[in-house]
DNA sequence: GCGATCCTTT
């Protein structure tokens, strides 16, 4: 018994649909008005899980398969929805089953059905569907050339992109657009740039996609000039790009000012320029900033979009918290994705707690998210800093075996830091002979690392050679090699290591360490010139240094690169910049608060035990992030359990 | 009654 006042009251209500809970209370309210079989109200149900409610799909396909005969409208609204899914072959496989029932595929299926192949990179089915197009008579459709511009450009076709470009007859803004980004997409910037000068037309987006053009080449000041040179009317797409751009690059003081730039010019943030953001901090550091964004995404509900989430989880384990990190994730619910998983186990992984994130990986295995290659990364990395031998061995085989991925070089890289690292050399020197991909740089890199640990002087120069084959003139190598050689006290070897530097020319990378101060990030560099942060870094420093020398401390200088006098080399130590930063923290942070470092580099023994004694002897809580993995000295140990 | 091009975390 329906009436059209129902009629027009599921309209009004459908058009206000905004999320999933609404979209069931409007079909439980079709079904009490006998509307729930009309075709047009589910042909809308339809359109909103499929297209613009964000991780409906499932809805949509449950609701789809209840539907007696779809039409073609249904059909391509389920194909849409499904392209930009996660299993964009699964359209491809609603596209057969359209054309088997024989309803005709119009310029909206092909445009949909070909975005599916981009987005599953698969040029067979898009040259297949091209041909379809053809025999229908839909190539010459504006929508669909555009689309097949983009479609080639994705597979790597360049010239077929340009192909169907030049074959159009009369192409309009979006299709200029969609060749310009295919040329980025093939990394031809000057292709780009030369077509984006013959446009007879640009709009914002084209402006937008020759910022995002260049970001991804890495051509920062071009984007930067391009952004200045654009008109004024930017809009939150320009913002983002440069935002996750410059964060991207590792450039976070340029995402931090062009965050708080569009701020300024009233442009609200979004999802993408959140997640920009974050990762800025998560790479700084920068944990107070990284909290007011937290209240911030969580009063304007930003924390619903699953990518801010997962940003938000990485920036609190990367600035050290574990346990907020943890409650992000938990809050996340059933919208847990790959990304989620993956990164919180990386993040318990980081903190040394290689159990926990193994057992977090078996209740992912429980779930409906099936891990992958980089999931495995995270769960191999975590072994490797546990030291979790068998453990780690037995995934890597699982992963082979039962997950049927293939190792890259990174999971490699892991299995040869496990072994190295615990002091099995030989275990990984085989593994390393025999990998099914060629070993790069930084697999002879980290057994070099692993000598460096053991004292192994023959294998190092063995592996140095090949590294020195490979990439000559990295100076971290040559220094990790001239350590090891001091460590066994060749001094003639330092010294030619040291010479054979200077005539190439290598200088060492300055390590630096950066720590958060009352929301201002300050950094320090070692052997840095007399600055005003510096100065009061130093003069705290003396003072807790003599006070650890009255506590029985002994520097360590093993780790310093040349053969100088006893008294300069402890110099040397005692000004590296973990050191400065503590000692910062420490005069400058309220009492009983955690003091938090970053450093680019790999913490040295001498700084590590010098951390452990602070933290005793001044009661205080210290964290620092080194190029592999978080520390946390508290009341004189480390959580690493001194195995870093 | 749907459409095509730009920014998304591990």
């Amino acid at each position: 018994m329906c009436s059209g006042s129902c009629f027009q009251h599921c309209i009004s209500l459908l058009k206000g649909c905004k999320s999933l809970k609404n979209l069931t209370q409007i079909q439980a309210y079709a079904s009490k008005t006998g509307l729930h079989n009309h075709r047009f109200i589910l042909g809308q149900l339809l359109l909103l899980s499929s297209v613009s409610i964000a991780d409906a799909i499932e809805h949509a396909c449950r609701l789809f398969s209840h539907i007696p005969s779809p039409d073609a409208f249904m059909y391509n609204t389920l194909i849409r929805g499904l392209s930009e899914s996660q299993a964009p072959r699964h359209s491809l496989l609603l596209y057969a089953q359209m054309r088997r029932r024989f309803l005709l595929p119009d310029s909206f299926s092909f445009a949909f059905i070909l975005k599916a192949a981009a987005n599953s990179r698969s040029l067979h089915t898009g040259t297949q569907l091209h041909c379809q197009a053809l025999a229908l008579g839909l190539d010459t459709h504006l929508f669909v050339r555009t689309t097949l511009v983009s479609m080639y450009a994705e597979c790597g076709e360049i010239h077929h992109a340009h192909k169907a470009f030049d074959e159009t007859p009369q192409p309009n803004i979006v299709t200029w657009n969609a060749i310009v980004t295919a040329c980025f997409r093939c990394d031809d910037v000057e292709g780009a740039e030369s077509l984006f000068d013959r446009m007879p037309w640009r709009n914002l987006t084209s402006w937008n996609l020759m910022l995002a053009g260049y970001m991804k080449a890495g051509k920062l000041e071009q984007a930067r000039t391009t952004f200045k040179a654009m008109p004024p009317q930017k809009d939150p797409v320009s913002w983002s790009t440069m935002i996750v751009g410059f964060a991207h690059s590792g450039c976070s003081d340029e995402a931090f000012g062009f965050f708080r730039e569009s701020h300024k010019m009233g442009t609200r943030p979004n999802g993408v320029s959140l997640t920009g953001v974050l990762s800025a901090c998560a790479q700084t550091g920068a944990f107070e900033f990284g909290k007011i964004l937290h209240c911030y995404i969580q009063k304007a509900g930003y924390d619903h979009i699953v990518s801010v989430s997962n940003a938000l989880l990485d920036t609190y384990a990367k600035c050290g918290n574990i346990d907020m990190a943890g409650l992000v994730f938990h809050w996340m619910m059933e919208k847990k994705s790959i990304v989620s998983w993956t990164s919180m186990i990386a993040a318990l992984a980081m903190h040394g707690h290689g159990e926990e994130a193994i057992q977090l990986f078996h209740e992912m295995e429980g779930s409906a998210v099936r891990p992958d290659g980089i999931t495995f990364i995270s769960v191999l990395y975590a072994c490797s800093h546990a030291g979790l031998i068998e453990q780690g061995s037995e995934h890597f085989s699982k992963m082979i075996e039962i997950y049927g991925i293939e190792p890259t070089v990174e999971h490699y890289g892991c299995m040869v830091d496990l072994y190295g690292r615990a002091g099995l050399l030989d275990r990984a020197y085989e593994l390393v002979m025999g990998m099914s991909v060629e070993p790069n740089t930084v697999i002879w890199r980290t057994l070099l690392g692993a000598c460096s640990i053991h004292g192994n002087v023959l294998l190092a120069e063995q592996v140095k050679e090949r590294l020195s084959e490979l990439d000559p003139n990295n100076s971290g190598d040559h220094v990790l090699l001239s350590n090891i050689y001091a460590v066994a006290g060749e001094w003639s070897n330092v010294a030619a290591v040291r010479r054979s530097m200077t005539k190439q020319k290598i200088k060492k990378t300055p390590g630096w360490s950066t720590i958060e101060v009352e929301k201002v990030v300050y950094s320090f560099i070692a052997g840095d010139g007399p600055n005003g942060v510096t100065e009061e870094a130093l003069e705290k420093l003396r003072e807790i240094m003599l006070k650890l020398k009255l506590e029985g401390y002994v520097p360590e200088i093993g780790s310093v690169l040349h053969d100088i006098e006893e008294e300069e080399k402890e110099d040397a130590v005692s000004r590296h910049s973990e050191k400065l930063a503590v000692a910062f923290g420490l005069a400058r942070l309220c009492e009983g608060s955690m003091i938090r470092i970053v450093k680019n580099l790999r913490v040295c023994k001498d700084c590590h035990t010098v951390m452990k004694l602070i933290s005793k002897v001044y009661g205080r809580e210290i964290v620092v992030r080194d190029r592999s993995r978080f520390h946390l000295f508290r009341q004189g140990s480390c959580s690493c359990r001194d195995y870093w």
